[in-house]
DNA sequence: ACCTGAACACCGTTCAAGT
DNA sequence: ACCTGAACACCGTTCAAGT
């Protein structure tokens, strides 16, 4: 909530520091906490794993977060960090595109990264600044408050959704043990010729392309609506 | 994955019921696990608990699923019953539109819907008869088979994305406590001018209207992509 | 063949007690 | 003030043994 560094006008007087210095500050946790994810993904993230890595028993965690959930809360937060920067493209779908690409690259660089964000709500500065910048260039392109809010959730939700689909594929054996194979198999067995037809997609892993086809869509329509009257005074 | 009437042409050999007929069954177990679920959430469905629910010991579960995952799946599968039939809109787009409603209704009608269908990969005859009706709209209306799965990836995920955002809003203290006072409260508080803005639209609960708004921007985009060319034999 | 009973190896969370 | 140790009330999963 407030600023980290320089607190701005503030009755500072905390006593200067009694007992000895914490071992564990939030900030640390919480980066702990993300290595652990990325070395052996959500399901074995588990506050006593972690309580381990930072070399303190469990029950200590519990003084710095309420909740497991308020950790992944402050991972998801975290993950976010450098996203809100304003793009500087020069039309404003560009700068969208830039945001939308931002925020899916964000959450892959982190492993099940789109899954600990779709089970939180932070309300922290990255998450709200990085929506804040989002509806910031559509409300510059001329967009009103209603459709700048209506397209941001538009995109975010269609990222997180996409993300999420990516990284559930990227490593066997999380949820779905033999995806390409099995799939291939049920399809083929199954008698959907459209679907057969499809499958070289489907099983793909183009990714990034995906992403964008889909991406592209959206702000083909989005420009659509633009040209249909949301002008400066709309 | 064969039909459940009238096996066409195999060895029906089983030997006639030894023991005690079964007091559980697949069908039965998925039922009664979408009604735990619609009582008590995703959290609160445990085999153990299940178990209960059909007067079984937990152990006894695992002689008709492998897993809790594979009980998830059974479950995902199970909501999109009814959902591959072909709808009967005129055109094209009104087709795909009418699907991709017909997913999120399926997904609201059950607690978590959303949640438990992005934790699972099922390649059930619903699930799979859904894309394929998906497809073969858009295959019909002249689109090619990567530019048909490229579009009904994003549908997919645009909704998935979407409902859970949706069901994660519907119901509090599920995984954000206070959402709407506290959105609002730092929001304000941080000085975020574009977002505070469109606040009325973020803390709003008109998600058909948000749905209807990503879905009609896709939509849009499509028919443009349509136009610009993928004829009879593009 | 199907289910019970009991166990194994864990969970998130709480809280007195220590320092 | 911060952490430990130990507990509480659970988990998913396995498997001998019963019927």
């Amino acid at each position: 909530m407030s600023a980290p560094s320089t607190p701005p006008a503030a009755a500072d007087t905390r006593p200067p520091a009694r007992g000895r210095p914490p071992r564990l500050d939030q900030t640390r946790t919480v980066e702990a906490a993300l290595v652990l994810l990325d070395a052996s993904g959500l399901d074995a993230l588990t506050m006593r794993r972690l309580a381990d890595a930072v070399g303190v028993q469990a029950g200590a965690l519990y003084r710095h977060f309420a909740t497991k959930q308020d950790l992944l809360t402050a991972m998801a937060e975290r993950m976010l960090e450098g996203c809100s920067a304003p793009p500087s493209d020069p039309d404003w779908s560009g700068r969208l595109t830039a945001l939308a690409r931002r925020m899916r690259t964000a959450l892959l660089a982190h492993r099940d990264g789109a899954r600990v964000y779709a089970g939180t709500h932070s309300t922290g500065a990255n998450t709200l600044g990085f929506a804040e910048t989002f509806i910031g260039v559509l409300s510059e392109a001329g967009f009103g408050p209603q459709e700048a809010a209506r397209t941001a959730l538009t995109v975010v939700h269609y990222t997180v959704g996409h993300t999420l689909e990516e990284q559930a594929a990227l490593q066997p054996g999380d949820q779905g043990p033999a995806d390409p194979g099995q799939l291939r198999e049920a399809v083929t067995a199954g008698g959907f010729p459209h679907l057969t037809a499809a499958l070289p997609v489907l099983t793909g892993a183009d990714f990034t392309a995906q992403f964008e086809f889909g991406l592209g869509l959206l702000l083909q329509g989005l420009r659509a609506l633009h040209r249909a009257g949301s002008g400066p005074a709309a």
